[in-house]
DNA sequence: ATCTATTAATAAAT
DNA sequence: TATTTATTAATAGAT
């Protein structure tokens, strides 16, 4: 139908393939409609250019459409893998829930709840590593004092270690000064001399 | 085109419907297969008989098309639904792994382990807490003896009875036996008596 | 399914 | 992109 028979094979003059694309697409979406009428049929079209725009005909709601495909056609697959999935989830979690379960009544156990039943062996066992348990954070704690200890020994010695160090600059200063205020005292005076002669014990 | 025209109304005649389906079916199916030939177009082509039948085309992978749908037009809200439901699994999932960690944490604690961290506020309450767990242990442990106790007294309060009225029983019969003999003994021998005569300090 | 008269679609030109 | 027109393609109804 045409001006000539066109062969079967994509349309290489670009602006010919895109007036041949509108008029078909518009062919081909009216022809899906009169068929979906005419004969009763359920019909969904989906065009995507090559440029990217999206033209589609949906005798009923698409999804609904698509989803009877799903079912009947795109079944052997696609659903039992995403049912393999969802059960994959579903044992993830049912597992996470009972490891936290087990975890909690281990903690009841420790803290002495939830004992009633419990026999004789179990009870001791919890008792022995109630006890190791003890001991190690008493050990913690000894450790942590001793070292709490240590550090305030060694402030202790670095501030007398600076405390003699500071005395021993101070009369030193002092020497200075009063050696330098006696030989200028001849020159300049009293004055100079008194202020730098900074009462000693106020640094002490 | 056809030997007149027809209306645009479903085909009220069964039989000339299903001719008609069959033949603009095919057509609708050629025409897709040619533009997406033609044009290098993206096609996908559903067609449900009212029988149920599926007939489809599709350029490429149906599945790929469908997809493409989906993303490109189906986003609205079927895509984000799901997205908050995988989202909210996930979220489940992360909240429970959370809470595992959590309690495991506080398990290896209460065993004495993994304390580095911790300071001395924390070990004390520790140590406190396993204290507890330590004295209601041992208080269950105690009542547990006590029953046992208490049963083992039950027991043999219970046999001591049964006991003394084990050798009442005897001393009846012996008495009984004796006399029975005694009256016999001119008649069938001593040997009966010798067997009913049993020893009674080896019941004691 | 096949035939064929007729309508519909459309290629090329405008 | 829209219209026109020559031509081909699709198909309704008959067989």
């Amino acid at each position: 139908m045409g001006r000539g028979k066109v062969e079967l094979k994509r349309i290489e003059n670009p602006t010919t393939r895109q007036v041949t694309f509108s008029k078909r697409r518009n062919g081909l979406l009216k022809k899906a409609f009169e068929l979906s009428i005419l004969c009763d049929a359920e019909i969904a079209l989906l065009i995507f250019s090559p440029a990217g725009k999206v033209y589609q005909y949906a005798s009923h709601d698409m999804d609904r459409i698509i989803g009877r495909y799903r079912r009947e056609v795109g079944l052997p697959e696609s659903d039992s893998l995403r049912c393999r999935t969802v059960e994959f989830w579903r044992n993830e979690i049912e597992e996470t829930k009972r490891t936290t379960e087990n975890l909690e009544r281990r903690l009841r156990h420790l803290s002495g709840e939830d004992l009633l039943r419990l026999g004789m062996k179990e009870l001791k066992q919890l008792e022995r590593q109630l006890k190791i348990g003890v001991e190690r954070i008493r050990s913690k704690k000894r450790r942590m004092f001793t070292e709490h200890i240590n550090l305030l020994k060694r402030r202790h010695r670095d501030l007398q270690e600076e405390n003699t160090r500071l005395h021993k600059e101070l009369l030193d200063d002092q020497l200075h000064d009063s050696a330098a205020a006696a030989s200028a005292s001849a020159t300049s005076g009293l004055i100079l001399g008194s202020v730098n002669a900074f009462p000693s014990f106020l640094l002490g």
